[in-house]
DNA sequence: TTTTTAAGATGATTTATATCATATATTGAA
DNA sequence: TTCAATATATGATATAAATCATCTTAAAAA
């Protein structure tokens, strides 16, 4: 349930929900109403990936844009920061494309990684 | 003047004044008032790398904190992320906190990176 | 010395983000 | 079939970030 996750994150429940109605609504998590109700994800929702949930709930431009937020900089034309930056920015993309839920929940599984929850 | 970095980036010339102010009392950049002032950057200033103004425009926490805002979470009990990302957000951090603004304005004199000033 | 130009300081306003509130829809259980 | 529990939807409010406005201070030039 929703008060479950957000109580020990410390994130407001109602605000949680808002934020899960459109990962619900794009096939990433899913849910159901009613008592003995909730979130939860599916064999299917497991197989998505942290960017997925990213570009719904912001948007893709966070990988893409000028990282000095000037519009008229691209490979071609990169501001001072984009050679020193892009690299490590390229990475963490990759890994966020990479990595399914599935594997990250696995890790916490395994005792490799840790959630308040 | 601020007026001429401003406007080239599109950032209004005020706010820019305005976040320029700690940059000076911090001795990051350097200004002069009146006819013929502006802001400069010497010698000194030049040596100044980006993490110097991101500590004082943001804060440290920006590379230190938990990417998850899991208040819980460190080192010793990482969240699912971090193990994948904190490589990464390492590699940034050095990057930004060796170059220098004088090292970053010369790549830009010789042609390998650019700005809209 | 007066005027003009630009930064410095401060507070107000706007805009975006986060949070709160309330009403509706769905589902399991009594 | 009714009730209770929980997600969904929508709008209002609060907080933070960005932007605007105004005044003061310093310095160059006339
Ligand atoms: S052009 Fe600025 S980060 Fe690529
Ligand atoms: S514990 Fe979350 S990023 Fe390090």
């Amino acid at each position: 349930m929703a008060k479950d996750i957000s109580e020990p994150i410390n994130v407001p429940q109602a605000y949680l929900a808002k934020l899960l109605q459109p990962l619900v609504k794009e096939n990433i998590v899913s849910s159901v109403r009613g008592p003995k109700g909730g979130f939860y994800m599916d064999d299917e929702n497991l197989e998505k990936t942290v960017i997925d949930i990213i570009f719904v709930i912001d948007s893709e431009e966070k990988f893409s844009s000028c990282m000095l937020s000037l519009d008229k900089c691209n490979e071609e034309n990169p501001c001072p920061l984009h050679n020193i930056l892009v690299a490590s920015r390229n990475d963490i993309f990759q890994q966020l494309k990479e990595k399914t839920i599935r594997e990250l929940a696995h890790e916490v599984a395994l005792g490799n990684a840790f959630l308040p929850l």
